[in-house]
DNA sequence: GTTTATGCAAATTCTTTGCAATACT
DNA sequence: AGTATTGCAAAGAATTTGCATAAAC
């Protein structure tokens, strides 16, 4: 089991309620988030600039990744890790709702090997799909 | 043939400097361009927000598309059309260097078809791959 | 001559930094 | 007690808006 706490702590990091609350919002929501979007829900219980920072802290531990969007700023969801392994998923497919505007992770698709002209070497990748999503449908 | 005054006209947008300028360069280097990129290149031969509205106005016209970047900032690349339909690519490939930073379109390679779960319907799909480029090798 | 684009100033928004007070281990 | 995190203020980027001038059609 995960719970925010035994998130927090084998990852080595301080147990603090800004971190809780942001992991179980990464958890109960399974959509990427924004750091507006965190600001939104928590409103004002914790200050913006704690947010950006246990964002990049969260970051910097791979316990975060960021989820490419074209809408300028940036999202952030949960990180999935091979049980087994306990390594980082480098490939990450995500969907994203054109209507209702929701960035989902597709865990249970996987890319397919893409060929890179010679000389080019792979080290992640990201598929984002734009279209309409099951609940908006 | 396309020149910058061939696309304008095309995209029925009144030929001024600013945009052949702009137009050119995103011909001239292959690579997604940043708005910071255009103002260092473009030398304060135009103000800053000439540029953004620039930018603005090709997305609107479909001459350029936004490319994902995990980096924040927005990126922009000439869109390549099929020159039979003349119908816009809604399938981008993007590799991005992590040594120069730059990123390039991989219009060689198709994306294969990804099978989405139930109710969900794919209008676009982006992929960048991150590496190392065959120049940084 | 009418419409659209540009440049400048200023307003907003987004993100980061410094530092003292507080909370965690 | 010692170290890391938080909140507040303020600085610094990035982007947008308003308006008068200039350029395109």
């Amino acid at each position: 089991m995960s719970t925010p706490l035994h998130i927090l702590k084998s990852h080595c990091l301080r147990i603090t309620d800004c971190r809780l609350v942001i992991i179980q919002e990464f958890l109960d929501k399974k959509v990427a988030l924004a750091h507006a979007d965190l600001e939104d829900t928590l409103n004002n219980k914790f200050d913006r600039v704690t947010i950006y920072r246990t964002l990049k802290t969260f970051l910097e531990k791979d316990l975060i990744h960021k989820v490419l969007d074209d809408s300028g700023g940036a999202k952030y969801a949960f990180c999935t890790h091979h049980e087994a392994t306990h390594q980082h998923n480098h490939e990450h497919v995500h969907f994203k709702c054109e209507k209702c505007e929701e960035t989902t992770c597709l865990e249970s698709i996987s890319l397919p090997p893409i060929p890179l002209p010679k000389g080019f070497e792979k080290k992640e990748m990201s598929l984002l799909v734009q279209g309409i999503c099951e609940k908006c449908h």
